[in-house]
DNA sequence: TTGCTAATGATTATCACTTTCATATTAATC
DNA sequence: GATTAATATGAAAGTGATAATCATTAGCAA
């Protein structure tokens, strides 16, 4: 039974991954962007690393079997995966700015462990619905939100 | 009709400035801090200020009457004003910290212009009440909580 | 006043990026 | 496969906001 999730969470991870290759790499092609190889390993890092991973993370991450893969280019690199959708920047206010995976049309808010760290993802549709008649009442326009909630997670509470 | 409203607020504004200014004094005392010249300043300059001003914003305005404040006391000084509990410190992106104006008890979230940069306030219980409830249903307990709609205002769609 | 403690402000440091620039790589064309 | 023009890379220097340092000054209690 584990074994069988685990193989479900496997195959639908590779496809993931297959898939946002492709999305990054058609960008690249439409931007007329060269296809490197360290944008290759850094996809495939990124893409294999936590959900919401620090720049400074990934780098170190990498630098371990790729030590020629500079600061500079892991800064670089990142911003296209955001700008080709297939990640987005985020901020938790602790000074270093995150990437974490995105799927397509898709959006989830954050609940913070402010203790350790731990980042739980949900979705609610009946506060997002709220947010817009907020903004529509003031003759807003939403292009992006932010909700987030800090707190104690339930590990830490104990 | 204008004239009594415009009244009232700064009689409003009078009250209220009178109470914060005792808050902090208290606050100061309370911890055995001084009470200085610049403190004093920068108080009455953030009191009179927009409801969002950044540091450097703050500082420009003050250099203007008094040349004499250095940097690093007005940075001191607002984070003294977010510990005394009137003020707080918010970020909304752009890399630079503002410190709002706070009623003891009172919170509300944010509406911002990416155009004109125009700040709306504005309170929404409903909103408030379900994000308690998505944090119960993950055993998380709430400290804090940022909710901040980005778009354009009503002024800059037209 | 005196004496102790905290505050100030000029300066320097830090930290997370961002830019620069000489060199290398890519990919289209021949 | 060689040529070539354009983009990418990485080491290093630059930035901008904020924090720390430290010699000097100011508040305040006795
Ligand atoms: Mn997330
Ligand atoms: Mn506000
Ligand atoms: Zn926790
Ligand atoms: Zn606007």
């Amino acid at each position: 039974m584990k074994k069988c999730n685990m193989k479900i969470t496997f195959n639908r991870g590779a496809r993931m991954k297959r898939a946002k290759k492709k999305i990054f790499h058609d960008f690249i092609t439409r931007k007329g962007l060269k296809s490197t190889r360290q944008r290759d390993v850094i996809l495939d890092y990124f893409l294999s690393s936590d959900r919401h991973m620090s720049i400074e993370d990934l780098y170190l991450k990498l630098r371990a079997k790729h030590p020629n893969i500079g600061y500079a280019t892991v800064y670089r690199t990142l911003k296209l995966f955001a700008e080709s959708g297939i990640a987005r920047e985020i901020q938790f206010g602790d000074g270093q700015t995150r990437y974490e995976h995105v799927a397509e049309g898709e959006h989830h808010d954050h609940l913070v462990c402010t203790r350790c760290g731990t980042i739980v993802e949900f979705k609610n549709e009946t506060i997002e619905k709220l947010q817009s008649e907020v903004a529509a009442s003031h003759g807003f326009l939403i292009e992006t939100h932010k909700l987030e909630l800090y707190g104690m997670c339930a590990k830490c509470r104990k």
